[in-house]
RNA sequence: GGGGAAAUAGGUUAAUGGUAAACCGGGAGACUGUGACUCUCUUAUUGUGGGUUCGAUUCCUACUUUUCCCA
C-alpha cells in the first residue's frame, strides 16, 4: 500500500518544532499588544473575487482557487491585508477610529517551492486604519521593527520609502494607470532595463526619464533626502511625498527606531499602496531575504467605503523562524514540569492522585503510562525535559513520602503525599 | 516561470553491477530503586514507475519531492 505523503510545499511540525513556533508567535502577539493593536481573525477563504479584483496581478496567477458545492468562486487566502480590509468596509466602520488590529494565520500561495518559501505559510502583520498619515506610518513601521527585535532577530535592514516620488515622476512623463502599474513592477523586480526601454518608447527623449534614473541609483541611506530634492526640483507631487517621509523620521525617531535606511526605489508587488512604503529584509537568508513587507495604501473606497487612511505590514513568520535558526538563537524548550512515576501496580492509584492534584493546582504533570523498570523512566523523564520527577514505590506508599527528584541538581527529597504540589511549585520556581 | 543539484533506516552518513554497513535515536530484554552505564536482540521492499541486464541500490529515463541561483 502505498502512503500518503504531504502535499507539496506543505509542512508538518513536530512536538519541538511547534514549540519553538508558539514560543515566538507568543512575543510577537504580546508585542503588538503592546503597542495597543487588538487580534482579528477573518476566513480561511473568502470569495475569489476579493482578490481578482482589488490586487495585482501577481497575486492572481498563485491563488488556490476552487468552486464550493454550491457553485461559489472561492480562494484559499493568499494574504491578510485584503480581508482585513473587507472586515472593515463590512463591519467595523463604526468602530473608533483609529482602529489598531494585528492577526496571525496561514496563507497560501501556489507557488514553486524553495526554502522560505511555501505553499502554506504564516503570516503576523498589523494595520491601522483612520488614523493620522504620519503617525500611523511611524506607529506601523516600529511595531515591525520591534517585533523583529523582541523576537531576537539581529541585523536585519529596515528600508523605506515612499511611492508618491516614483508614482509622480511617471505622471510627470505621462505614465499613468496600466501602463504606471507595470513600471512599478518592473521597478519591484528590480528589471531596470526594461524599464527604461519602456519609458523610452512611451516618451522618447523626455527628460524626465533621466531623472526617474538618477533617482532609482541614488544609494541607499537615510542622507538621500536632500540628494533626492534636488533630483525632483519642480516635481510638487515628489517633493511633497518626501516631506510627507520626513514627518514619518521623526515619529519614528522619537519610537525609538533609528536602525533604517531610505530607499526610494522600493515599489511593492501589490497595486493599493500608495504613499509610505517599507520593507525589512534578514540578508543571510539569500534569495528569500525579505522577511516583512508594507505600506500605506487606500483600500477602503475599493469597499464602498468612504476615503480612509490606512497603512500596515505582514511579516513572513517563516522566515522569522528561518532566520532565528540561522542565528542558532536559543529558544526555551517547555517540557512539563512533573513526572509522576509509579512502581509497580500498588503505586499506580496513588500516582494518578498525585498528578490529579498537580494539575488542579496548575502544574504540568505527565504520568508514567507504561510498565518499565525505572531506569528506563528516567530516561524518558530527560528525554521530555522533566524537571521533577515524583517516584512513587513501595516505600514511599509506606511511609506516604514520595521521592521527589530535581532533574537539573539532580537532588532528592522526601516530601509526604500532600504538600507534592507545594514543593513542586517552589522548586520550579513557579 | 528559466536553469542547475540531490534523494540509502526516525536523524546523520558509508558501500558495491551480485539481495545494504556504521553511529545516534526508537522498541524489546538482561542488570539495576534512579538520567547522555554496560550487554543482547530488534528497527531499510536503497523516493516512485519504467528500461538496459542472468542479476540494479549502483547505469539510463520519466515522474515525485527537496534544495540552490535567477525572475
Amino acid at each position: 500500500m502505498a502512503s500518503i505523503q504531504r502535499p507539496r510545499g506543505t509542512r508538518d511540525f513536530g512536538p519541538e518544532e511547534m514549540g519553538k513556533r508558539r514560543y515566538i508567535e507568543g512575543i510577537l502577539r504580546k508585542t503588538a499588544e503592546t503597542f495597543g493593536y487588538q487580534e482579528i481573525t477573518t476566513p480561511t477563504f473568502e470569495h475569489s473575487e476579493l482578490y481578482t479584483e482589488r490586487s495585482g496581478e501577481a497575486i492572481k496567477n498563485e491563488m488556490y482557487m476552487f468552486k464550493d458545492k454550491g457553485g461559489r468562486e472561492l480562494s484559499l487566502r493568499p494574504e491578510l491585508t485584503l480581508p482585513t480590509m473587507r472586515f472593515y468596509a463590512n463591519d467595523m466602520r463604526n468602530v473608533p477610529k483609529p482602529i489598531k488590529v494585528y492577526y496571525f494565520g496561514n496563507c497560501f500561495r501556489y507557488e514553486r517551492p524553495q526554502s522560505g518559501r511555501f505553499r502554506e505559510f504564516w503570516q503576523y502583520g498589523a494595520e491601522i486604519i483612520g488614523g493620522g498619515v504620519y503617525e500611523s506610518d511611524a506607529d506601523i513601521i516600529a511595531l515591525a521593527a520591534v517585533s523583529l527585535e523582541n523576537a531576537g532577530l539581529k541585523g536585519f535592514v529596515t528600508r523605506i520609502g515612499h511611492l508618491g516620488v516614483l508614482r509622480a515622476m511617471l505622471w510627470e512623463i505621462g505614465v499613468d494607470g496600466e501602463k504606471q502599474s507595470k513600471c512599478m513592477q518592473l521597478i519591484d523586480k528590480g528589471e531596470h532595463d526594461e524599464l527604461f526601454t519602456l519609458l523610452s518608447e512611451q516618451s522618447p527623449g523626455n527628460l524626465g526619464i533621466d531623472r526617474i534614473r538618477s533617482l532609482l541609483d541614488l544609494e541607499k541611506s537615510p542622507s538621500v533626502l536632500e540628494k533626492a530634492k534636488k533630483i525632483l526640483r519642480g516635481n510638487r507631487k515628489a517633493l511633497k511625498a518626501i516631506e510627507d517621509l520626513e514627518k514619518i523620521l521623526i515619529d519614528l525617531e522619537a519610537l525609538g527606531v533609528k536602525n533604517y535606511t531610505i530607499d526610494l526605489g522600493i515599489a511593492r508587488g501589490l497595486d493599493y499602496y500608495t504613499g509610505m512604503v517599507f520593507e525589512i529584509d534578514y540578508p543571510k537568508l539569500g534569495a528569500e531575504k525579505q522577511v516583512c513587507g508594507g505600506g500605506a495604501y487606500t483600500l477602503a473606497e475599493l469597499f464602498g467605503s468612504e476615503p480612509t487612511t490606512s497603512t500596515g505590514f505582514a511579516i513572513g513568520f517563516d522566515r522569522v523562524m528561518m532566520a532565528l535558526e540561522r542565528q542558532e538563537t536559543d529558544i526555551p524548550i517547555q517540557g512539563v514540569t512533573a513526572y509522576v512515576i509509579p512502581l509497580g501496580s500498588e503505586a499506580k492509584n496513588q500516582a494518578f492522585k498525585i498528578a490529579a492534584t498537580l494539575r488542579k493546582s496548575g502544574i504540568s504533570a505527565s504520568i508514567a503510562l507504561l510498565d518499565r523498570n525505572i531506569s528506563k523512566h528516567m530516561k524518558y523523564a530527560n528525554a521530555i525535559g522533566a524537571k521533577q520527577v515524583i517516584i512513587i514505590g513501595e516505600d514511599e506508599l509506606a511511609t506516604k513520602q514520595a521521592t521527589i527528584k530535581d532533574m537539573k541538581s539532580g537532588e532528592q527529597k522526601k516530601v509526604a503525599f500532600e504538600k507534592i504540589a507545594e514543593h513542586i511549585k517552589t522548586a520550579s520556581g513557579a
